[in-house]
DNA sequence: GCAAATAAGTTTGTAGAACAAACTATACCG
DNA sequence: CGGTATAGTTTGTTCTACAAACTTATTTGC
């Protein structure tokens, strides 16, 4: 467990290191963690209606429950969302919340996009 | 090899499949040989320059040559970019351009990513 | 002129994840 | 009760990105 997992991080021009180059990235570094198709649905969501059920982001995103649920656990362990557990009735229901880490997340993951994006004219 | 690489198709809300709801995607369709990091940067290089050697493509974007490579492959295999293999001197050289398909999936990706980044307004 | 470094790539091994399918648990329905 | 629906979670498999090791050829050093 020597990687955290915050935003990949461009490597500066610094000092050697394996292969005959240097690895990864240039810019600003995308976060993966908002990159992943899946859970950019799911934050964009969160980011625009600010709180939602587990059913509600369902519907929204059209994934499976079981994606749904892994997703947001990878999400909750980053800090980027709030996870309520409750119940309406007798049913369970939980709560979806994005952070103010999660919402500044998403803020510079969209910023960073549409820099990369912007350079891409017709 | 029973699955094609093509952009990830959004589950019309049709009839019954897996899990107690229904699978994958919203919207547009986001192509993952685009949205991959690496490949993005590799794309947008191509998509501006409109032909470099792999030396350029290693230098501007800091991936390691093995990386470069396989995804240059990919690409390939995609028929988004185009690989023209020469010596100049007596050191190989290989030429890197995007098809017009290529062109066409890095539009088509930025539009789909620009539309979803577009509703998260601060 | 032969070793060692450098250049331009490609191939391979592995660790990490995304996704689907199976499962748990409870509630309602007849 | 037996079956179906709801609300999730856990597990298993497959895929794949990345780094490291390997080619193959070419300069450069001595």
């Amino acid at each position: 467990m020597s990687q955290v997992n915050g935003p990949v991080r461009p490597s500066d021009a610094g000092s050697g290191e394996s292969d005959t180059r240097r690895s990864t990235q240039a810019g600003t570094a995308i976060d993966k963690l908002v990159h992943e198709p899946a859970r950019l649905l799911l934050l964009a969501c969160l980011y625009v209606v600010d709180a939602a059920d587990f059913v509600f982001l369902l519907r929204q995103t059209g994934l499976t429950a079981g994606n749904v649920s892994s997703h947001v656990s990878k999400l909750e362990e980053a800090g980027y969302v709030n996870v309520e557990k409750g119940f309406v009735g007798k049913r369970p229901q939980t709560i979806l919340r994005l952070t103010e880490q999660g919402r500044a997340a998403v803020r510079s993951y969209r910023d960073t996009m549409n820099q990369l994006l912007g350079s891409l004219e017709d």
